[in-house]
DNA sequence: CAACCGACCTGTTCGC
DNA sequence: TGCGAACAGGTCGGTT
């Protein structure tokens, strides 16, 4: 589940446990998780680098490390980080281990091993190479939503060159840096926009609504630390914003603004959530949407 | 450019 | 009650 919010708070409970610290060993049990460089070099560079900062790019948490490396960690969908003493007990779903120098260690703990971790090297003008070195490692990335020069006109721009549904849009890593499932649902229903609309047919009114209601709904979910809905949890523990969602998950419960029930449908193989009330399609967007829902149906695998 | 698929994984939920 | 299939979803690489 982590998304911008939640990783951007896992960034900000971290630092300050971490910054100033010296790595001293490092254990794994999962060599496919560690993307860059050889399990066995990840293994043997990082012991002895000092973490100087904890940033967050995207979904992804950005150490800044000694000897200009960077150690880049994914948590995708089930990965909790934690700072504990090294003598607490761990669990089988423990993965990745991170001894630092004041006696505690840095801990992955990830049931289904889908987070990833890569070691990369800065170069002189700070650029992070990527495992093709002749890329950036966040090459491609679309613009962070929260960044200050990410404007409306931005917004407006990259919408405009755009035919494909928002939902999907929204969560594109290359067009927008951060969206997943819970804020796009969210952000779509606080702008009133149907999920299935085609971005390119947006009024410049729906793309402010749009625009504003994605930065209003990161900004909130920051401040509440994120939304643990199932396995995200926060060095801290849980975040409170699954107790102020408007749509995501709650299917069949009425919608906060109208009252009529929230209707759940399949966009990408992800859950899609929205109020047919107050996200209208326009007439002639409805026929492709519902010959686009149709196929999914068909397709959709399920015993009879 | 857009949509789709399979792979990566395993704990939980669902249907019978 | 117990079993196995389906489901959950972030991302990538490849195909349509």
């Amino acid at each position: 589940m982590p998304e911008l919010p939640e990783v951007e708070t896992i960034a900000r409970e971290l630092r300050p446990l971490l910054v100033g610290k010296t790595i001293t060993r490092v254990w794994f049990d999962w060599p496919n998780q560690i993307k860059h460089p050889s399990p066995e070099l990840f293994a043997r560079e990082l012991p002895g680098r000092e973490i100087s900062g904890v940033d967050r790019r995207a979904k992804w948490l950005v150490l800044e490390l000694s000897g200009a490396a960077v150690l880049a960690i994914q948590v995708k969908m089930t990965g909790v980080l934690s700072v504990v003493g090294a003598d607490e007990a761990h669990d089988r779903h423990v993965h990745v281990v991170i001894g630092l120098d004041d006696g505690r260690q840095l801990r992955l703990r990830d049931p289904r091993k889908f987070a990833r971790l890569g070691l990369y090297q800065r170069d002189e003008a700070g650029a992070i190479l990527g495992a093709d070195e002749a890329r950036e490692l966040f090459a491609g990335f679309g613009p962070e939503p929260l960044d200050p020069g990410f404007t409306l006109r931005d917004f407006r721009r990259l919408l405009r060159a755009r035919r494909a549904r928002l939902k999907t849009l929204l969560m594109n890593q290359q067009f927008l840096a951060g969206v997943g499932n819970i804020y796009a649902d969210e952000a779509l229903w606080r702008a009133r926009i149907h999920p299935l609309r085609s971005a390119a047919t947006l009024r410049p009114e729906h793309e402010r609504r749009l625009y504003q209601a994605l930065r209003d709904v990161l900004i909130e979910a920051i401040e509440r630390r994120g939304s643990s809905v199932d396995d995200y949890r926060a060095p801290s523990g849980r975040g409170d914003m699954q107790n102020f969602l408007n749509i995501y998950g709650r299917t069949g419960k009425p919608c906060p603004r109208c009252g009529r029930p929230t209707r759940r449908i399949v966009v990408n193989a992800r859950s899609t959530h929205f109020c047919s009330w107050c996200q209208r399609l326009p007439a002639r967007e409805r026929v492709a949407a519902a010959k686009a829902l149709l196929h999914d149906a068909l397709r959709a695998p399920r015993r009879a």
